[in-house]
DNA sequence: CTTAGCACTCTCAGGAGCAGAGTGCTAAAA
DNA sequence: TTTTAGCACTCTGCTCCTGAGAGTGCTAAG
């Protein structure tokens, strides 16, 4: 995208736009910025700024002489090159802080609290995406006995996420060799990634050069449907009601196109997902977010880090007109809150 | 509450009224009557009728000169003395059976599944709560060490239920210790129910009593850790965004404090909940559920049973416009086949 | 290049007018 | 006594109109 370059007042005028129209979600007129804003200029030059911005692409009418609103456009170059780094205040950070010491310190939780913790923040949608089970690495495994044909799987994995799973077993198991089994493959395969033990368990050549024992073996049956797992991504999300209380959504079928989306929660995990460019924070705006049903909205997002290197999601979705400063300042420092939380828990 | 006998004409037409109502969400004249639903009576009549049940509360105008709606208390009468039980039809016993043949069948999941099915039948939203956690009784429990001071335990109940706690330890604890204390809860705890088990854990004399072992010991201090459980109850819910066709629904007010309600999670298990009569099915008409912001909905709940003589609630929320004798009638069948699935299964 | 002034445009709120739907009441019919 | 037809009345909801207000673009002067 070549951004034809802005002079300073027009930088100036449309940082000051965005700025009234992210307070006040009306239009701003040249009037409005005379009163409010001392930019020692007139109506009228603003005016003709205005006008300018608007051939540009920066700015939009609503309707033939009402004031101006910004465009995606518009909000890009205020993201990219207008906004200041706003350092996130004493007091939220202590907010922050405080989300967690309450709760416990479990994978869960965090995730959970995470989630909470970003909507009560930002007034807007909290979203938290688990890193990806298939990338995960396998810490520990245990399997416990359920009954004749089941045993529940419970896998513990290097980032502190657990997974349980029930799982089908031949019938002639006794105690003793599920003991055994439950030995070997903690031996063989705690280190490695689901994905890979999920290809070994399926693959025979690989199986037997692994384990050495005949295909037979039930320790293959029980590899097998252990991780036959599906590809799964945890979405947490909380503060969905925030968008109630925000103007632009006055309509219900606005909001409701919206909450179809976020219902829809592998949808809403490919939308917010990093897995593109894990690290650092990113900001959609509007429809580059590419998810219909999710035009009017943006997303803050950044990634977050967990042991055994892997990466998972945060973000805000908020409408398009968002404090951005403040909502990417609050983003940035819970994503590193919640990494380091994960490197010092458990 | 004292209801007034109702002639049998008076008895029709609310009927009538009801079911007329229920399907174009708008207040219901006697016309429309006498055009869809030849009783041989003439419009005049009807207004009369009308005119008495309005009097005696079970019905009302929206406006002088509008045609007649029912009230709560309408609705009370249709519900308990007027609909037909309405057998599911074939077609949709098998879209039920069919959501749960394909995915596992493991506790989370029938839960999950079930919220789905019950939103997607009914068009409302559907919700589950799982069982009481205190209630549950355990059948199996397994320390898994993390590292030198955090176990995992993973306690299975009876229901089939699994719960993952993160558990504080001692620090000089070897894995025989705990393999060895492992065998001794297990012994000395399984099927107990939680409730019970957290009582012994917290209270000296009793701890004394069931381990024989001295306070100090290191089976105290994870016995204590491992069930400081909380009371808790999950809910899962879906088919949230079904509200936004309702038309009553089409001021974002009114569906706004009905989300806020959705989204405290133990506000909404309040209500839903069986505790107080865990047997058949219920139905609670708009504000009988005594919740604020859900003064336009109703809800038809059942509970089911799993393992363990546990009691769950399952239900569907709607508007109180909903076709009652189908929804009934669908919380009723997935009620009962949510409990065999859980008599089978593991 | 900036600004004051002015004509023009468009929205929004309020009110009038009108058609339509539905009722309650009365008096006649069953 | 009960039911029904007829009629006057009420209230909504739509459309049309109007006036006020907000805001612009343009022009001409500073």
């Amino acid at each position: 995208m070549i951004t034809p370059a802005l002079d300073s007042r027009k930088h100036a005028v449309l940082e000051v736009i965005v700025d009234c129209y992210n307070r006040t979600a009306e239009p701003v007129s040249s009037q409005k910025i005379v009163r409010d804003y001392d930019m020692g200029l007139s109506a009228a030059t603003l005016r003709n700024t205005m006008a300018n911005l608007e051939e540009l692409g920066y700015l939009m009418q609503p309707y033939t002489s009402a004031g101006r609103v910004p465009t995606e456009q518009g909000y890009r170059v205020y993201v990219d090159s207008l906004m200041t780094d706003q350092k996130l205040s004493q007091k939220d950070r202590q907010f922050i802080r405080d989300g967690y010491t309450s709760s416990s310190r479990d994978f869960e939780d965090i995730m959970e609290q995470t989630s909470k913790i970003l909507s009560a923040i930002s007034h807007h949608i909290g979203v938290v995406l688990s890193p990806e089970l298939h990338e995960s690495i396998l810490r520990r495994l245990e399997l416990i006995s359920i009954d004749s044909d089941h045993i529940l799987a419970v896998l513990l994995m290097a980032s502190g996420a657990v997974k349980n799973q029930v799982v089908s077993i031949p019938k002639d198991l006794s105690d003793a060799e599920l003991y055994q089994i439950n030995g070997i493959l903690n031996e063989k395969l705690v280190g490695l990634p689901l994905k890979q033990i999920r290809q070994i368990s399926q693959n025979p050549v690989k199986l037997k050069a692994v384990f050495d024992r005949p295909l037979s073996d039930p320790i293959a049956v029980v590899t097998r449907n252990t991780f036959a797992l599906e590809q799964e991504i945890h979405v947490y999300i909380d503060g969905t009601s925030n968008f109630f209380s925000q103007p632009e959504f006055g309509e219900v079928q606005k909001i409701e196109s919206l909450f179809r989306v976020l219902e829809q929660k592998e949808q809403l995990a490919d939308v917010l997902s990093t897995r593109q460019e894990p690290l650092g924070i990113q900001v959609l705006i509007g429809s580059e977010n590419g998810c219909e049903g999710m035009e009017m909205c943006s997303i803050v997002r950044s990634s977050y880090r967990v042991r055994g290197n892997q990466y998972g999601t945060i973000g805000v979705i908020g409408p398009t007109r968002m404090a951005y400063p403040r909502i990417v300042s609050i983003v940035k420092f819970t994503s590193q809150m919640i990494s380091e939380l994960f490197e010092e828990s458990l």
